[in-house]
DNA sequence: AACAAAATTTAGACAAAACTAAATTTATTG
DNA sequence: CAATAAATTTAGTTTTGTCTAAATTTTGTT
C-alpha cells in the first residue's frame, strides 16, 4: 500500500475531519486547521491530486477519492486506538492524549495496531465516544443527539464529545462529565439556552454550546 | 531540553550504540550503521558539534559529550522501554521488535515514557537483556559473561544476547533459547570452538561466533 | 455587468538532509 | 620517506515541505 509522508498524512486527516464535521474543505480551512499557509497548502493538494487522492477543483470543496479516504481512516483508526490506550492502560486524562496520539498515529506497522487492537479488547469507540474504523475501514455511527436537544426530565447518558480543545475537555473534567455518565435536564431556560442539569446529583448551568457538544442517549438504547 | 530532528536523534543512537560496544566511532562507521554516505555523516558531525553534542577531531574516534549522552540515554530509554512492552504486552516475538521500536522511540513525550515505565513495573532489563536507562540515565549494567567463556557441566542462565540480527535471533527462536532459559554446556570442542550443551534436555551444537553473543550467569548469583 | 474583496496560485527562496564526484588530508607501507 | 591507499571534506545538486510577495482567478455586491 501507498507510503505516505508525514505531511501528507497530516493533510489527509485534516480532508477527512473536515468531511466528517459537515464542513466543505477548502484551501483555507485546511491551511488554518494545520497552522501553514495557503500557497503551502495548494502545493500539497496539487501532490495529492497527482497521487489520486483527492479530487480537487479550484475553489470548490475538496473531496477525498476512495483511495485518500482509505488512507485517512487507517490514521484515525491508529489514533483512535493510540488514544483508547493511552485513557485505559496509562490512565492519561482526556487533556492529555491529543498531542501524543497525534505522534503514535504515523507509526507504520501493521502488526502493531492489529496486537494493539486486540490488547485492548478490539474496541468500538475511542475516549471522545467517536467510532474507530475497523482495519477495513468501517465505522460504527455514534446513537445519539445533542444534550441542548434532549427532552427535560428525562435519564440521559454521555456517549460522546464532538470538541477536543483542551479548555472544552478540562471544563467537562471540571463539572465531572464524562463519557457514560448519567445526566438529567431539569430546566431549559429560554433566554441564552442553557439548560439546568442534574449531574451526579448536583445541579448545574451548561451553556447552549456547551449543550451542543454533548452527545446524548436514553439509558435504554444501550 | 534541546529538541533533536529524528536524524539527528539517530546519529547519536549509533554513536552511543558504538561507543556501548567499544568500537571506536569513525565517520564510516556511522556511515555503514545508518546506512548514509560519509559525505553526508560528515555534514551531520559538523552539526552535531556545533550543538555541543560530541567532540569531533577528524581521523579521531568520536566522542558524545555529557550532553549528547544524555540525549542519547533518553532515546535509548525509550526504545528499551518500547520494546518490553512489544514483547510483555503485545506479544512479539524478539525479531518483530525492532523496526517498531525504532519508529516508538522517536515520540516525544515525558508524560508517555514515565507512564508506560510505571505499566511495566519499572523493568530494568529489555528483552534482549540490555539494561534500561533510568529517567536520569542511570544503567544498571548486566551481570553475566559470554556463554563461549564458561565451564562445562555448570547450570547456566541466558540473562542477554548481544546482537539484535533478524538471523540470529530466530535461530535463537528455533532452538528455543531466550532470556531466563537454563543451559549446561555438555562438552567443549577445540577444533572449531564450538560447544555442546543442554537446552530444555536437548542437546545441540552451538557455534563459536554463537556462543560468543549469548550472556550467561550462574544461577545462583540471580 | 463591473468591480472590489476574497481565495487561490505562481514564482522565487530557504532549510534540512540526503546524494555524487572531485579534492584533500591522513595513514600505511614498501 | 615517498607514494599509494584509505578516510574525510568540499562543492554542487536534489527532494520535500515550507515561506513571502506578487499575480491571478473567482465570488459577491451593488
Amino acid at each position: 500500500m501507498l507510503k505516505l509522508s508525514l505531511s501528507e498524512e497530516n493533510y489527509l486527516k485534516t480532508i477527512y475531519a473536515l468531511e466528517e464535521k459537515g464542513e466543505p474543505a477548502h484551501n483555507q480551512t485546511i491551511a488554518q486547521t494545520l497552522r501553514n499557509t495557503p500557497a503551502s497548502v495548494s502545493d500539497m493538494l496539487k501532490k495529492l491530486t497527482k497521487k489520486g487522492l483527492i479530487h480537487y477543483e479550484p475553489y470548490k470543496p475538496i473531496r477525498l477519492t476512495s483511495k485518500g479516504r482509505q488512507l485517512a481512516l487507517s490514521i484515525v483508526r491508529k489514533h483512535r486506538l493510540w488514544e483508547t490506550f493511552l485513557v485505559k492502560c496509562l490512565g492519561f486524562t482526556w487533556e492529555e492524549i491529543h498531542p501524543v496520539a497525534e505522534q503514535l498515529e504515523h507509526i507504520e506497522s501493521e502488526l502493531l495496531i492489529s496486537r494493539l487492537d486486540e490488547y485492548l479488547g478490539y474496541p468500538k469507540y475511542d475516549p471522545h465516544g467517536d467510532p474507530i474504523p475497523s482495519p477495513d475501514g468501517k465505522l460504527q455511527p455514534i446513537e445519539g443527539f445533542p444534550l441542548s436537544h434532549a427532552p427535560i426530565g428525562v435519564e440521559l447518558v454521555v456517549v460522546a464529545v464532538k470538541n477536543d480543545e483542551k479548555d472544552f475537555l478540562s471544563y467537562l473534567n471540571k463539572i465531572n462529565l464524562s463519557i457514560g455518565s448519567s445526566i438529567v435536564i431539569i430546566d431549559k431556560i429560554p433566554f441564552d439556552l442553557s439548560i439546568e442539569v442534574d449531574i451526579n446529583n448536583r445541579i448545574i448551568n451548561l451553556s447552549h454550546l456547551v449543550a451542543s457538544q454533548i452527545i446524548v442517549n436514553h439509558e435504554s438504547n444501550h
